[in-house]
DNA sequence: CTGAAAGCGCTAACAG
DNA sequence: CTGTTAGCGCTTTCAG
């Protein structure tokens, strides 16, 4: 067993063969005799080798280094989108450079700048939003970019997402064919274009319908502060149905409602979420929410990046995923109700 | 703005130095006189110009990488413990290359021969175990590696975890001094030495208190067999406490109690889990557990790996962190319980 | 302190 | 198909 770093030379010469054969055996898309691999296989086992991918990636400029940058992980959501985006870009021969940023922006220039020196091959930015400044620097380099579960207005940014405005939409409809008739509107972070399009979904439904918005009040995506919007709301101007912007902070809205100020779910007050994640079909909750399709969101993602990376005159591409309403026991359900 | 990637050479000529200038700028502990790191700063500003970090770990042999495995994300204790970890990391100067692998085996090993190909400099594991073959191969690599969350056998692997014994005495303890005579057990995977230890440390306060286990299911860490463990624990022999193995089967198992089984909680039957991951502290669960102290988990981890990576001859290190126990609701509160 | 020169381990033409 | 020859972008002696 060898204690040291084997080189491609090592073996060419255990090999009897030159250093670009063994490079070739280990090149994907080359050519070798039968031969030379097996030679090659063989003396490559016995020493132990495999090929430096760094060094490799310095000459041929190709990393195969996806940079995935992510906010927060206490948001459900997150875990479960980056397991699933790690699979599929392992599955596809890429591999993940994490980066936490927080989600101020002057932060996320910097991450970005970092993940650049790793010469990575392609970017995911999940709920972060970044300077136009970034965005040039990013094309400039000519490293592809992907939001996902964000939008942007740069029109040249890739981006995937759900159709949150249409979920948006469901959740009025539902709540409307409920029969409430004070709704009342607990908002993510407002720098967020998923907590924008939620509620102007929200709000459009509801205008069409010819209701205006009863309440409303602003977690930012954080538990602490829906949990204070929630008691401000309640203690004014209590609402007969609440739309909360996702799931993570609907759930920190249910607990206040029923702990705190001891009422009844749905009986009292009904509750909306948006995003499904895993705590939302959990018996204690079961909490009525859009879903957001995450595999479809995450196939999506790394679709479009993997291809503008082999191909880097691809045009950007922004895609919303429509997601269904998950009825279940939080809200009232309306008579007949079946979609 | 440049279109391409700029080199040091680029910003050497501009600068009007040699590009072993420009490097030595670059490079935190050389030398270079006020003068010409004006220059070069300037010059690299102008140009954009950053250090290619592969190319750099290519020559020094240092990626200042650290290659990330972990098994699954959705118990909710691993994205805690990830942004931790990566934040911590982050903070010295290292990225993060995340792994994500099945407990099997079998692909641990082709995972971690994956991360060597990316000479990462350390290799953090949480969560799984290895062959101890695997181990060699690391360790004559020379890449340190440290076993997060898991202990195993081989004393030159360094590890850190919680102390699992001394907390599934503290569980006991706890059960015991509320007068509970019939007591449960819902196991985790038992290839895990978390699940082991914990276990081991409840049945011998059990036993020194003169009682034995009245009833064990295995959850295997699964959401859903801790939910069927629980159904035919309580069909055939039920208990009046139990203990489960970490918090993410735990939450499973009073839901299953509660909305399956009509029991309250703790009325009928005490609960108590382990790691205290944040739902354990929703009003909704309430969870009484044993706290896995994760801040000093991950500090000790990084603090071990760091120095490691620095000085190769320092031997390995095991960490076994104690852990409070937090009474919460889930559990019947011993007249005058007070630790 | 500084420039020249020699690599790191590998891929990519280029002849043969 | 194969070996030879250039590099990739950078760090690191080595003289000066």
């Amino acid at each position: 067993m060898a204690t040291h770093k084997v080189t491609s030379l090592e073996v060419a010469r255990l090999a009897g063969v030159s250093q670009s054969a063994v490079s070739r055996v280990f090149t994907p898309g080359a050519s070798a005799s039968k031969k030379t691999v097996e030679k090659v296989r063989k003396a490559a086992k016995e020493l132990g080798y495999r090929p430096n991918v760094l060094a490799r990636a310095v000459v041929s400029g190709k990393s195969r280094i996806i940079g995935l940058v992510v906010a927060y992980l206490n948001n459900q959501f997150y875990p479960e989108a980056l397991e699933k985006l790690t699979n599929a870009l392992q599955e596809r021969g890429y591999h993940v450079l994490i980066f936490m940023a927080s989600h101020q922006a002057g932060n996320i220039d910097n991450v970005v700048e970092e993940i650049l020196d790793f010469q990575v091959d392609g970017i995911i930015a999940a709920s972060v939003a970044l300077s136009s400044d970034l965005s040039d620097r990013c094309r400039a380099a000519g490293i592809p970019m992907v939001l996902f579960n964000r939008a942007q207005d740069d029109p040249a940014m890739s981006a995937v997402s759900s159709d949150n405005i249409a979920g948006g939409r469901k959740a009025a409809e539902f709540l409307l064919a409920g029969g409430h008739k004070k709704i009342g509107y607990i908002a993510g972070w407002e720098g967020a274009s998923t907590q924008r399009d939620r509620e102007a979904g929200f709000l459009s439904e509801l205008s069409d319908a010819g209701m205006e918005l009863h309440v409303r009040g602003v977690g930012n995506f954080v538990t602490e502060e829906a949990q204070e919007a929630t008691r401000r709301m309640f203690a004014t101007d209590p609402p007969d149905a609440v739309f909360v912007a996702n799931d993570h902070m609907a759930i920190a809205v249910m607990d206040t409602l029923r702990f705190e100020l001891g009422l009844k779910i749905p009986e009292d007050v009904s509750v909306v979420g948006y995003d499904d994640v895993a705590v939302a079909a959990w018996p204690s909750y079961n909490l009525t929410t859009v879903r957001q399709p995450a595999n479809r969101m995450v196939a999506e993602t790394v679709d479009i990046l993997l291809s503008k990376i082999e191909d880097p005159d691809v045009s950007a591409h922004r895609v919303e995923i429509d997601g269904p309403l998950i009825v279940r026991g939080s809200a009232r359900i309306p008579e007949g109700w079946n979609r």
